[in-house]
RNA sequence: GGGAUCUUAGCUCAGCUGGGAGAGCAUCUGCCUUACAAGCAGAGGGUCACAGGUUCGAGCCCUGUAGGUCCCACCA
């Protein structure tokens, strides 16, 4: 029958309604539809109030992974939510240069083809990278799509294009102007992979085991020689930067070297005499207490080398190789360098031992290779004045940041902020728009390139050939992609943002020089709250990457389950700034529950149309209460629920609690609507009383619409394929309606029924009583059985009068007698206590007293327990002068309850006996 | 060294401002009941890491302990 009332409406409708809900048939369909209609476009509507969400702008040389679904899932939730509550919702995408990243990939291509970007020279170069870029960089726009991302496409945006370039110019000529950005030289991390600086934000730090080199150097004697029997003992990691060694150094206060100080020691191999220095840097009780001082080649070095004018002797080429200063390791790689000096010094008997040793290494961020911290002249943003704001406005709370924990991480940041080293050694990325005279040296930084030199006159000045860091054109993000330097309509309708969705991980690349780049050029935060996420970790918990092969593709995973049970797997189970592990049984039951969205529509489906057909006519736009006369408990109840439903999830949004929101819904959907509701509908369908058919339709659909709405943020494309579909069984379908510019749903007051909520909460436990009492029995709901409803209260009786036919349709009775007293039932009939009734159910040869007995006797020690409880607290004075009105009311309400099923149990259990 | 965070059912995790412990998966028992077996109805399973404290009342707040994870710093 169920097949044939499917295809009766497949015939019917003409289009077929799956049994099993396929996202692949319609999601690409379904996302054309809205391109084509512009609903993703928003545009400046001052009558309207705009949310507005910039995307991170993911590299062009990326794929999706896990972590950009989780963050577009979060954003297109946001987005949509807001969208249909009124707002004129903008979320602008856009994509990344990624210049380190990207440039990379183009030099790892380069290697392959048997050249070289040296080879091929810069311009040649630049073309290759923007082939790349038109080749790849749609890939990660087109996977984005796929997700059911609801950005503004005509607004996308690159950080490299026009308006980008301008921006990222008039922000380094306005800080260099301002003297923010000079530059300098100073210690910066090298990258000999990447043959470039790296801000210290990029380093990464590895535990490495290593060894720690004891090693000795001699003194050199008052008469100038090198001593034979005096030295001063040293322990470093990294030895082969002793071939920059200009100083030695000891803690002041160390009296072990005290008299050593202002002597002179001679270093090896670059026959060096270099003084013994005392510098608080120096830990007593570290090592020897003794440390060799490098100044090229190490922060700290550096700044102990500064405070007693140490020379710093760099001695190491780009490529990590020994240059010229290193004497004859000239031309060996550091390592190679390492060994043969370790060799070397034992063989001069310099090397005292070697110490086996784990320690933090720097790396790339990027290619993870070992960064040598060397000299550099490079040019640098100033920190201290521009980081102010930033740090006011999370303070104040102007800018809020969720989780608020967060607030620590970012003050910890901004607290030990040093100057942002900006220039790159690469090719790929905004060129520094600072020029340089070959006659005189004078610097100019113009946005233009100047045609002669202010100070000599003469026309030959030459670009610096470096680029900036990636950061800081990403940094202007928020403003530069809405139309800044102009100051446009755009600008001034969508600025600031507010929202802004990202992982923790790149909140110190990433937020924080957005932020303080919000306030410098624009005078105003560029986001009011930034919603912070974690990482997505393999079922095993561990970071999913290349190396590992952990990784999971979301397309496929979109493919095989459809983005809807993506999307819902990501989002629920998880608190925002947490990690999460992504185990495949959850997106099942993601999919599942995706089925049983289209199964229950199906249903209500399925259900018009045979009304259509027998020619009835409904009114879904009827208002609720031209119809409250016809609406059963049931009925109201649900529409309560839902009510209630749409407070609590709209206000879970609100709070950018998008877990919870997300799992009322599900609740509601599953339970409410679809276990209950759906199944308590079913007789009177099935019946001839067409005032309650149309009733039932109507609330049906009331429901399932609003239920709809609810989850589309979530499950954008089943919602909008079940939506359409219905609007279309009503008969109010329009060309291009879609939900996602349908109204959110609001709470009603109208539609607050707390009496039927209550009634229905009781039929509830009846029925659930009766199928708990078959299956303690092992009775089958096949095999119907005579049910009995025993209460005193009238107001019971009636609401189970009313609702007789639930104890038939969802808990198999074959009739139903509901009385005041149980005369007339079997002493040995099974029963089921509830508050204020008793449910009795006379199997009779199927009864095994023993069995009911012991059920009893357990639900008697559990009331007990309870009652215990509820006594305990209102015998407690404290308890009862303290405790606010409201939980008072509550237990004592308990009390009653638990009292009256304490006392019908052990009436059961007498009469049992 | 500094900081953050976690420890809740067999597994993975929710649990909003303190007021009787939840979900998904897994397990067990029945059901092909006219939307759905990607389903339905039931059931079992937790001294909420440990020890103190605050409170009438603590998974939630405070202190300490143990273990895990992460971030920052970098003692050469």
């Amino acid at each position: 029958m169920a097949e044939d009332m499917m295809n009766a409406y497949a015939k019917a409708s003409g289009k077929e309604l799956a049994k099993t809900y396929n996202p692949k048939a319609i999601e690409d369909r379904l996302y054309e539809k809205w391109i084509k209609n512009k609903y993703f476009h928003a545009e400046v509507d001052w009558a309207k109030k705009p949310f507005t969400i910039v995307i991170p702008p993911p590299n062009i040389t990326g794929q999706l992974h896990m972590g950009h679904a989780l963050d577009n899932t979060m954003q297109d939730i946001l987005i949509r939510f807001k969208r249909m509550q009124g707002y004129n919702a903008l979320w602008q995408p856009g994509t990344d240069h990624a210049s380190i990243a990207t440039e990379a990939k183009i030099v790892e291509k380069l290697k392959q083809e048997g050249t070289s970007k040296e080879e091929l020279g810069r311009e040649k170069f630049l073309e290759r990278a923007w082939d790349w870029k038109k080749e790849y960089g749609g890939r990660i726009v087109s996977q984005l799509k796929k997700l059911g991302s609801s950005c503004d496409w005509d607004r996308e945006r690159f950080t490299m294009d026009e308006g980008c370039n301008k921006a990222v110019t008039e922000v380094f000529t306005k800080l260099y102007d301002k003297g923010w950005i000079y530059k300098g030289s100073r210690i910066v991390n090298w990258c000999p992979v990447c043959n470039t600086s790296i801000s210290d934000a990029e380093v990464d730090y590895e535990d490495q085991a290593g060894h720690f080199w004891h090693i000795k150097y001699p003194f050199i004697e008052a008469d100038g020689s090198v001593s034979k029997t005096r030295f001063l003992e040293f322990a470093t990691t990294r030895p082969e930067t002793m071939l920059g060694d200009t100083g030695i150094a000891v803690n002041p206060e160390d009296e072990r070297y005290t008299d050593l100080v202002g002597g002179f020691v001679w270093v090896p191999f670059v026959d060096r005499k270099i003084p013994v220095i005392a510098d608080n840097y120096v830990e007593k009780d570290f090592g020897t207490g003794v440390v060799k001082i490098t100044p090229a080649h190490d922060p700290n070095d550096f700044e102990v080398g500064k405070r007693h004018n140490l020379p710093e002797i760099n001695i190491m080429n780009d490529n990590a190789t020994i240059n010229a200063n290193g004497g004859k390791f000239e031309g060996m790689d550091r390592y190679e360098a390492r060994k043969q000096i370790v060799k070397e010094l034992d063989e001069m008997g310099l090397l005292v031992r070697i110490e086996d040793y784990s320690h933090n290494v720097g790396t790339c961020y990027r290619c993870h290779s070992t960064v040598e911290p060397l000299i550099k002249k490079q040019w640098f943003v100033k920190m201290d004045e521009m980081i102010k704001p930033a740090v006011e406005a999370v303070k104040t709370g102007d800018i809020e940041l969720i989780p608020d924990r967060m607030d620590k991480t970012y003050f910890n940041w901004t607290d030990n902020i040093r100057d942002w080293c900006i220039s790159r050694q690469l090719w790929w990325g905004h060129r520094i728009p600072a020029y340089y005279c070959d006659e005189c040296g004078e610097i100019v930084v113009s946005k233009t390139a100047p045609d002669k030199c202010p100070k000599c006159g003469c026309t030959h000045l030459t670009q610096d050939p470096d680029t900036l860091d990636t950061w800081f054109s990403s940094a202007l993000w928020p403003f530069s992609t809405l139309g800044w330097p102009e100051m446009t309509e755009d600008l001034k309708y969508f600025y600031p943002t507010d929202v802004l969705v990202t992982g923790y991980d790149i909140i110190f690349f990433w937020v924080i020089r957005m932020i303080f780049s919000g306030f410098e050029q624009m005078g105003e935060r560029p986001f009011k709250t930034v919603l912070f996420h974690g990482l997505v970790r393999d079922d095993q918990g561990r970071k999913m990457s290349k190396s590992l092969g952990n990784g999971i593709d979301p397309l496929e995973i979109i493919d095989k389950y459809g983005a809807d049970a993506l999307r819902f797997t990501l989002i629920t189970g998880n608190a925002p700034g947490n990690d999460m592990r992504f185990y495949m049984s959850r997106v099942e039951a993601s999919r599942n529950f995706a089925n049983k969205v289209w199964n229950a529509s199906r249903f209500i489906m399925m259900n018009m149309q045979q009304l259509a057909e027998a020619g009835v006519k409904l009114d879904f736009a009827a208002d609720i209460n031209s119809l409250k006369a016809d609406l059963t408990d049931a009925d109201k109840w649900i529409l309560s629920r839902a009510n209630a439903v749409t407070r609590e999830v709209t206000d879970s949004m609100e709070k950018f609690e998008l877990g919870i929101a997300a799992q009322k819904i599900y609740d509601f959907i599953y339970d409410d609507l679809c276990d209950w509701y759906i199944e308590m509908v079913k007789p009177r369908l099935y019946g001839e009383d067409i005032t309650t058919k149309k009733a039932a339709m109507w609330t049906l659909n009331s429901v399932l619409v609003d239920s709809l709405k609810l989850l589309h943020p979530y499950m954008p494309f089943i919602t909008e394929e079940i939506f359409c579909t219905l609007k279309e069984e009503q008969g109010t379908i329009e060309s291009n309606e879609s939900i996602m510019i349908s109204d959110w749903p609001v709470y009603s007051e109208d539609r607050n029924f707390a009496a039927e909520e209550k009634a229905v909460e009781l039929i509830k436990e009846a029925v659930k009583g009766i199928r708990n009492v078959r299956t303690e029995m092992n009775v089958p709901m096949s095999r119907k059985a005579a049910v009995f409803a025993v209460s005193e209260s009238e107001e019971i009786r009636a609401i189970f009068e009313n609702s007789k036919v639930f104890f038939a349709s969802l808990g198999g009775a074959s009739s139903v007698t509901i009385q005041a007293d149980k005369t007339g039932i079997a002493d040995d009939a099974v029963s089921y206590v509830i508050h204020g009734a008793t449910i009795y159910i006379p199997f009779a040869e199927l009864v095994d007293i023993a069995k009911e007995i012991e059920r009893l006797e357990k639900e008697k020690a559990r009331l007990e327990g309870e009652l215990k409880r509820v006594n305990g607290m209102l015998a407690n004075p404290n308890f009862v002068n303290k405790a606010p009105e409201a939980k008072l009311n509550e237990e004592k309400a308990k009390l009653a309850k638990y009292t009256d099923m304490f006392k019908q149990v052990e009436e059961r259990l007498a009469a049992l006996k």
